[in-house]
RNA sequence: GCUCAAGUGGCGGAAUUGGUAGACGCGCUGGAUUCAAAAUCCAGUUCCCUCGGGAGUGUGGGUUCGAUUCCCACCUUGAGUACCA
């Protein structure tokens, strides 16, 4: 008597795995190689739910694929252990984050290695690990040590920058600055002090220290990039955000906007992301204009304050209708241009709009703000006097932080004008304006504007441009939205900076120092004055003699010098890690020459959308930069990319509503569907209050307060043997007894009941979270259905690529199938494992190779939900046919060992082998088996289908054609009618067109 | 607002380049086995019907012998982004 008895044969074949180091990939090989990853995960406290293997299975699968095909696969795992969660958790218990990152981590790893994936733990890294952050900070110096030629359009060394400057200055040089950088000529060059010839380098440098204005929240005491706000607060923790001017380490990722852009063509990534990244980095096309600015309307040349207004305008053709000019508050001519009797206006609006936080400008989109400064800018054709002012709406990092006013063509230059009563002049020909902007490009002819007028907007904005040029006020210009990144975090849990301050200047740490190792603190928070935790450290200073951290006491500034506060962001470590795979364990770079041309990149990347501004682009940034610099010898990171949608859970909520009596006693009703929605829907006009009058404390003055929530939902709280209490029944209904012994609080609640005299709770799919009560732990399936089970579930449920609310409601169909699966193979006595040598059925052949060539492709395009199906028809198949070869049965087992590859080792090794099935290759597809057969044909006359004519499958088109004519039932029907025409699809139908 | 994706039974979802819509699974119904239950197996299951058939892939058009698939317009939902000049 043999049972499936899946946990048995999990633990069994996973430990085999781990012992043999069956799935141990080779740096050096004849054969093909292939590169599968995943995103590797953030270890939370929470670990893994059911949400999270889903991609790690996908790969899985591809990964045990590839292998049967007789490919080298690298298919490694590891942590991305630097982050926010595990530093907070240290602010409040004060334990290490180093400890807690190291519990979770060895969850997680539990919990992994219960679903049999097949990695190459020999090569786990983790973003934490001195040895590999060394790494990390070893980047970090060459990007300092880089500038971007924009000539050549990629990064070269700071020492061939030094020597350009030393022999022609910097006049020639074609590169980006985060500031202005005045011209100067070699000899002033060599003439500048050191000091000098330092802060003009870090104007050129890839990593520089610059002050920026950053988004800087509060509550988390850190500034944060761009993609890591959300809806104007912080992605984690949904704090405020203000802006704020503060001394940082940027990137200068904007020198690769265009190579992000361009080179996305060529990869296989879905069209949906290349299209996020691509509005990411918002690339536009138009002109750099320059304005005149003058201190009155007077035409006089007196009157020039000899400075000029540069605007970016996508729309040069409507230059003739502008009519003002606006600058963000914080652009730098503000304080010069604005006239005396300004002065006080002005700056009054400024410290109005400083003191609005980002959050509150977006909430005030509709609001319409600005000052007028006095000052009047010049059109550079009709040299009429534009006034200049000042208005929110303009923003001071895109562009140039001015635009021009063109209240024709732009909706909210429209409403700056109306609202300050600005001339709105219209060029465009037939096109009404009176009641709001016209935004269209089209095929508008403009008019109304002297050269321009009757042409084009594509060909309008040619001559504007090329006016501009003659006049040396404006030229064609390619803006990008994607901003430089900043690099400093004011948090203890991250890289530490391989950098030390000289006289105020970073100095950067010699490689043979390395790795800078986090200093130890007593706490995890800012310090009183306001400075990062590492501010904390007293063993915090370089000492430039041994090259060694002492304590900070000893800085002298001779000798002795202080060291970098911040830390790196999250993003530092998770842009390289692909490449520390390859090559974990070497001490003497990040990664050999040998092993990156071995690998090169990755060839399958699986995981969340989410990173797609994030992760996925600064990963593309570093690749190129190392590129640039020859250390690694490919120009993009992942060359397909395949976003596995997220798996949500599914909630139980009672909503209730707190009332509020005159007499002040609180009395929460809990609502049923049609009340809430009502309430939803702002009609509570016509809500039925009979059931609160007939409360004793019903009165008059009720008072609505807020509508509140409670999860109730069955899986969050489990007893001790694991078995969850039953909150809620399968039609919804509460069992009330069971709920109030767990949340009290529901006790209070007064509740309409349906006809059963139940309370039914309300539904909703949401997320995956702890604090939601809605998390589904993959050990738990695993346990309960197995590994295989769950990993053939979870393909199961739906394209890998969408979205998709967990439930357990179809895995028993999962799970009879792998039993069916086991039976197949145990026909004998009593369940005994029973397989033949005699030839296989020609039906059972047919069955096992449709199989073959489904799941092949299938596999290939990545649609595992469907091989699943295909694997069921299959079993159902041979067990009717009774099928017990192993001609048939060896190779069926292979064909599903990617998906469930515990059951398949069992199955592989009853069979007679002693070598990891594994290690097999993948049944080839022969197409004999199906060409010998028939096939019934469909056969239509005008698109109606009449009947089917059964024929050999080999035939050809024009053999088909024959046939379908000659056979008795087409002659039946057509009763000596003379079709027009036949029309044949192999394969397929027959169509007679008469 | 802009960009993108998706709308198919009670449910999750199948359907090659346009070719028998609803595979496969869940659920449901009936049956077999059993003292009974679990487990397993078999049959049925888009809707309507006067049992001949008719309708049907968000809605309305179009192309085609033939449309879930291609084109146009609209509706709905989801995702991303947002004063980006």
């Amino acid at each position: 008597m043999s049972n499936y008895n899946f946990n048995d044969i999990e633990k069994k074949w996973q430990e085999y795995w781990a012992k043999n180091k069956t799935f141990k990939a080779n740096n050096n090989t004849t054969e093909p190689n292939y590169y599968v990853l995943d995103m590797f995960p953030y270890p939370s406290g929470a670990g893994l739910h059911v949400g999270h293997p889903l991609g790690y299975i996908a790969s899985d699968i591809y990964a045990r694929y590839k292998r049967h095909k007789g490919f080298n696969v690298l298919h490694p795992q590891g942590y991305d252990s630097f982050g926010l969660p595990a530093e907070q958790y240290a602010i409040q218990t004060g334990q290490h984050p180093a400890k807690t990152t190291e519990v979770n981590i060895s969850r997680y790893r539990n919990q992994l290695d219960k679903i049999g994936f097949s990695f190459d733990w020999s090569r786990e890294v983790r973003t934490s690990n001195p040895d590999y952050y060394k790494w990390t900070q070893w980047i970090f110096i060459q990007l300092f040590e880089s500038w971007y030629c924009k000539t050549l359009e990629k990064a070269l060394p700071i020492s061939e920058l030094i020597n350009i400057f030393e022999e022609e200055g910097n006049i020639g040089v074609n590169a980006k600055c985060d500031k202005q950088q005045a011209e100067f000529s070699a000899k002033q060059w060599n003439d500048f002090d050191d000091e000098k010839k330092q802060r003009i380098l870090l104007n050129y440098r890839l990593a520089y220290l610059a002050e920026t204005e950053v988004n800087w929240c509060p509550k988390l005491g850190t500034v944060l990039a761009n993609d890591e706000i959300v809806n104007g607060v912080s992605e984690r923790g949904g704090y405020p955000v203000v802006r704020k001017k503060m001394m940082q380490w940027s990137m200068r990722i904007s020198n690769y906007a265009d190579r992000l852009l361009t080179d996305l063509e060529n990869l296989d990534w879905s069209e949906s992301l290349k299209d996020t990244q691509r509005n990411w980095i918002g690339k536009s096309v138009g002109a750099a204009i320059k304005f005149k600015v003058f201190l009155n309307k007077k035409d006089a040349q007196s009157n020039y304050i000899g400075a000029t207004i540069g605007v970016f305008s996508t729309r040069p053709d409507t230059i003739f209708g502008a009519s003002f000019i606006a600058l963000a508050p914080e652009h730098e001519l503000v304080q010069k241009i604005t006239t005396i009797e300004q002065r006080f206006e002005v700056a009054k609006y400024i410290e109005e709009t400083a003191k609005k936080s980002e959050r509150d400008r977006m909430a005030d989109v509709k609001n319409t703000t600005g000052v007028f400064t006095g000052a009047y800018a010049e059109h550079p054709f009709t040299k009429e006097k534009l006034p200049v002012w000042i208005a929110d709406y303009v923003l001071a990092t895109y562009g140039t932080g001015a635009v021009m006013g063109v209240p024709a063509g732009d909706q909210r230059d429209y409403d700056f004008a109306k609202k300050f009563h600005l001339p709105i002049k219209n060029i465009f020909k037939d096109i009404d304006v009176s009641e709001k902007a016209y935004e269209e490009k089209g095929n508008t002819i403009i008019a109304n504007s002297d050269f321009i007028s009757g042409m084009p907007h594509q060909k309008a904005s040619e001559k504007v441009i090329e006016a501009l040029e003659k006049l040396g006020q404006g030229k064609k210009k390619i803006n990008y939205r994607l901003r430089d990144a900043v690099f400093s975090r004011q948090r203890y849990w991250g890289e530490p900076f391989p950098v030390y301050y000289k006289h105020g200047l970073p100095q950067m740490i010699d490689l043979k120092h390395l790795p800078l190792v986090l200093p130890k603190v007593e706490k995890y928070l800012p310090t009183e004055t306001g400075k990062p935790p590492l501010g904390r450290a007293d063993n915090w200073a370089w000492d430039t003699r041994h090259n060694i951290v002492v304590n900070k006491d000893l800085i002298d500034d001779i000798t002795v010098f202080p060291l970098e506060l911040n830390t790196m962001p999250g993003w530092a470590g998770s842009s390289w890690y692909f490449f520390r795979y390859m090559d974990p364990k070497n001490t003497q770079e990040f990664a050999s020459k040998e092993a990156l041309e071995y690998w090169k990149n990755v060839d399958l990347y699986i995981g969340g959308s989410e990173h797609a501004t994030g992760h996925l682009l600064y990963s593309r940034f570093w690749t190129k930069f190392l590129f640039d610099r020859g250390f690694v010898p490919v120009n993009e990171p992942f060359k397909k990319l395949i976003n596995q949608g997220m798996i949500l859970g599914e909630s139980a909520f009672v909503y209730y509503l707190e009332l509020e009596f005159s007499n002040r006693v609180i009395l929460n009703f809990a609502l049923d569907k049609k009340t809430y929605e009502k309430l939803i829907l702002d009609e509570l006009e016509d809500f039925d209050y009979e059931i609160f009058k007939e409360h004793p404390c019903y009165d008059e003055d009720i008072n609505f307060s807020n509508l509140n929530r409670l999860s109730v939902n069955k899986d969050n709280i489990k007893k001790s043997k694991n078995v969850p209490i039953e909150f809620v029944n399968n039609s919804n209904e509460l069992d009330f007894e069971k709920a109030f012994q767990w949340e009290p609080n529901l006790k209070n609640i007064h509740y309409p009941l349906n006809s059963n005299g139940k309370y039914e709770v309300f539904r909703e799919v949401e997320k995956m979270s702890k604090s939601k009560y809605n998390v589904v732990n993959p050990d738990d399936i695993c346990e309960q259905y197995g590994a295989d089970t769950l990993r053939m579930y979870e393909m199961f449920l739906g394209p890998l690529e969408q979205a998709k609310p967990w439930s357990t409601a179809g895995i028993t169909g999962v799970h009879n199938f792998l039993k069916k699966l086991w039976r197949l193979y145990h026909t004998g006595e009593n369940g005994a494992f029973f397989v033949n040598d005699n030839p296989a059925s020609k039906e059972s052949l047919k069955t096992l190779h449709k199989t073959i060539k489904k799941v092949t492709e299938d596999i290939e395009n990545f649609s595992f939900n469907t091989s699943v199906s295909t694997f069921m028809i299959a079993v159902n198949e041979l067990t009717a046919q009774k099928c017990n070869s192993k001609e048939v049965l060896e190779p069926l087992a292979v064909l599903i060992a990617p998906y469930a590859p515990h059951i398949a080792e069992e199955l592989w090794q009853k069979l007679g082998y002693e070598q990891s099935i594994s290690t097999v290759a993948f049944p080839v597809f022969n197409n004999q088996y199906l060409v010998e057969d028939s096939k019934e044909y469909p056969v239509s006359f005008n698109g109606k289908m009449r009947f089917k004519i059964e024929l050999p499958l080999s035939l050809t088109k024009d053999e088909i054609e024959t046939a379908v004519m000659a056979h008795e039932k087409t002659q039946h029907y057509l009763q000596g009618r003379t079709p027009k025409k036949v029309i044949v699809v192999p394969g397929k139908i027959v169509n007679i067109v008469g």
